[in-house]
DNA sequence: GTCACATTAATTGTATACAATTATACAAAC
DNA sequence: GTTTGTATAATTGTATACAATTAATGTGAC
């Protein structure tokens, strides 16, 4: 009877999936959920990865879970011991401030390279991003902004041209998606961000190569510099 | 009577992995097993990799084949396309040329900061292996040399004290193996490497970082472009 | 009490079995 | 000859079974 009704709800979970997500593989919707799970805190540094309770809990099997784990180990978002198991890993704030500090660089090689070779369409689509940022920036919808935020850098990413630089730059991005979060819900940094996106813009515009390099390294810097002024607030938290 | 025997086979393969590295898991194997054969060109982009035929090949079952292909999957270095297989998906020479470009900046910051951070004992390694490239440019041992470029690079990353850092090196330094063994092999090239890695040593050990940050970039970028001289004399090659 | 050791349980590692999907081959219709 | 449909084979996707390893527990000697 429990072994019926267990797998009444293991099917069911499946069913739910098939029908929301695209019918993806059952490893690339593990990947994702337990991703998530680490990036937003459900799942805390330390913790410890457990198979079989994974594979109850999102009703699949341990083989999914398993090719998961391996892009996660890859990742280094969790770290396995061989025969003992795997830990999440998560990020020390000192691996967030590299972050950022590289993600400047490598986000100002995207808008020089995207300054070189952005079509006509992309170009638009930017344009369009920076006023609906000047709007909902006089809303204080920060929810809104931070889509626009990454759509913003996500154009400039396929605009740049180089399957590379995109694929390092969406990992770092999502490494830090819960930093970026927050800091976006200042009114100030909201106001200086929507400029900085301005300036980065007409530099590609104009096909300023060196400027939205300079613009887009600078816009990166001060992200990480307010986060910082907002850690100085809830210092006592750690 | 075959099955037995093919079974011995396995077996024996088994064994003598066993034996040989220090007893890993099956997955890692074969993900760095399907990596080299990837970089050293055996197998050559647009190939299938089929479960079953590298299963037999290494003589494991499929499990950890399929965790090594995510792995690889997740570096971009196969293409996978939900039940019908995987692709070989190899470097274009446009991207070698921007994981140079990026490697330029970011090798750049590991040296900024491995003159910032570096210890005795580094220092002193980093000594050493200079001392051993300059003895080794005049005997034009190549083997040696590239070695040793890896060790002197490995060193920074260490150095730096990043993990993030060096996580985003070590990778970008596996993707241009095979261009970078090429490369040292023109006995110009070698002596002017030599300088070059003279002159970062030193910007390290008298804690200039911003120098130490030049010289590397130039470093890297006199090595693609080394590269691209070698390239137009076999040009027809492509 | 605690240390050593054996026993059991929990967990990971690997292999295999089965299901679902896609590719291939071949025949019939036009 | 081309096309369409169907049966078959090949391959991937998933689940489960079993082996190996490690952690936990308990028991007896001291």
């Amino acid at each position: 009877m429990e072994n019926i009704e267990e797998n009444g709800v293991a099917k069911a979970k499946r069913f739910a999936r098939l029908q929301s997500l695209e019918r993806y593989s059952l490893h690339s919707y593990v990947f994702n959920y337990i991703r998530d799970a680490i990036l937003d805190g459900r799942y805390k540094p330390g913790d410890a990865l457990v198979e079989t309770r994974l594979a109850e809990e999102l009703g699949v099997s341990r083989t999914p879970i398993r090719e998961a784990i391996r892009q996660l180990e890859l990742e280094g978002l969790v770290i396995s011991i061989p025969n003992k198991g795997v830990v999440v890993n998560g990020f020390s704030q000192q691996d967030i401030d590299d972050i950022y500090t590289i993600r400047s660089m490598l986000e100002g090689l995207a808008a020089r390279w995207a300054a070189q070779r952005i079509d006509q369409q992309k170009l638009k689509e930017l344009e369009e991003i920076v006023e609906l940022m000047g709007y909902y920036t006089k809303k204080n919808d920060f929810e809104q902004l931070t889509q626009l935020d990454t759509r913003f850098h996500g154009v400039i990413y396929e605009a740049c041209d180089s399957k590379v630089l995109k694929h390092l730059l969406d990992n770092l991005l999502r490494y830090v998606e819960q930093a970026r979060r927050g800091s976006l819900k200042v009114p100030m940094r909201a106001c200086q961000s929507l400029n900085e996106h301005r300036s980065i813009f007409e530099a590609i515009m104009k096909r300023n190569a060196a400027e939205a390099e300079k613009f887009m390294a600078k816009h990166i810097s001060s992200a990480i510099l307010n986060l910082h002024s907002l850690m100085g607030q809830n210092e006592k938290e750690n």
